[in-house]
DNA sequence: TTGCTAGTTTAGAACCTTCTAAACGTATTA
DNA sequence: TAATACGTTTAGAAGGTTCTAAACTAGCAA
């Protein structure tokens, strides 16, 4: 690999680095899937550790969450004993995997305690502050209810399906604005 | 305040640390805001703290945060030297808040980085493995614009137009379905 | 069979984030 | 004027997360 594609790699370590950590994934784990990503072949687990100044300890463990969302898979190669790793390079297969499994039970079970608020809450002696309760917390469910449908609708769409709404919604705007 | 409101309450301060907290906001965050958002009136920073059981300190450094994001927003009252809290009740004007002000600043910095990846690969030698870089480059390029579109397109909606314009998307995935 | 390699596992070190305690500054009350 | 109340600020304690070092396990090579 000559200089610059190791310049490269770089960047989009660092990239994917902020972004994993600022997603609450860990840094490392946005930063190993950015060295598997810009390789062609399977790396070996020893490599991705090398790659990144970080044990391989460090990368046995890190290294398995992002199998688990389906963001890396584990390969063999005949004759040789070591483990290697390849980048899922489909985006929105990653999506579906990441919402559904870290995003969506956190969502649901954050839900649910709104729900049981609403329900609590309905159960109050009737006074002019319960109203506002419910109300509010009608409102939330609301809000809730709405983000839940956008993500569901969205992840039914191929990317070419959602490219396309959206280009349509934005020539929808531009004409409401026009008059 | 009776028990069952206290309840309430303590249900939606739960879901809404655990949010704060998964979102990378802070668990006090998300607390401050259900204890303010399920109360009509404001509420003063002393009693804040009593009701999450933490000092005054740290809702007096926690709750600039959210005046920071617009959801809270202080007041004063006449006759009264302490100061008050009150919620921002529109989630929409709160999401792009907090989507300007926190999740756009990092998006766009990883999305420079991975624009400069690109950049730096292009400068590199001739090869397969360039070529193979420079496309998965801009295959990611292509992912983040998609997300970026997204967000911009549901910004620029009211919440009202996009019930209705997912309610649309879920009648066209029917049809689809049916053949 | 012994030595080596590769990866796994885990206690604890290192680092980071959140919170407290107390000092501080300001304004009001007695 | 002194005492009190309110909020702010900050050093360091406490708690949580990430990582290392080293022991362990398993398989392969000499």
């Amino acid at each position: 690999m000559n200089n610059n594609l190791t310049l490269s790699q770089d960047a989009l370590i660092q990239a994917l680095g902020r972004q994993s950590a600022f997603w609450g994934l860990g840094r490392t784990a946005g930063e190993m899937y950015a060295v598997l990503y810009l390789n062609s072949d399977p790396v070996s687990l020893e490599e991705v550790a090398q790659r990144l100044k970080v044990t391989k300890g460090n990368i046995s463990v890190a290294i398995r969450q992002l199998e688990q969302l389906g963001m890396v898979r584990r390969s063999w190669q005949k004759g040789d004993r070591r483990v290697f790793f390849e980048a899922e390079v489909d985006f929105w297969k990653i999506a579906h995997s990441v919402l559904g499994l870290r995003y969506k039970p956190e969502f649901d079970q954050s839900f649910s305690l709104v729900e049981e608020s609403a329900t609590i809450a309905e159960q109050a002696a009737l006074s002019a502050e319960r109203d506002m309760v419910i109300e509010r917390l009608k409102s939330l469910q609301e809000f809730y209810r709405l983000l839940d449908s956008l993500v569901e609708v969205v992840l039914d769409m191929s990317p070419g399906q959602l490219k396309a709404a959206l280009e349509m919604f934005k020539l929808l705007s531009q004409k409401d604005k026009q008059g």
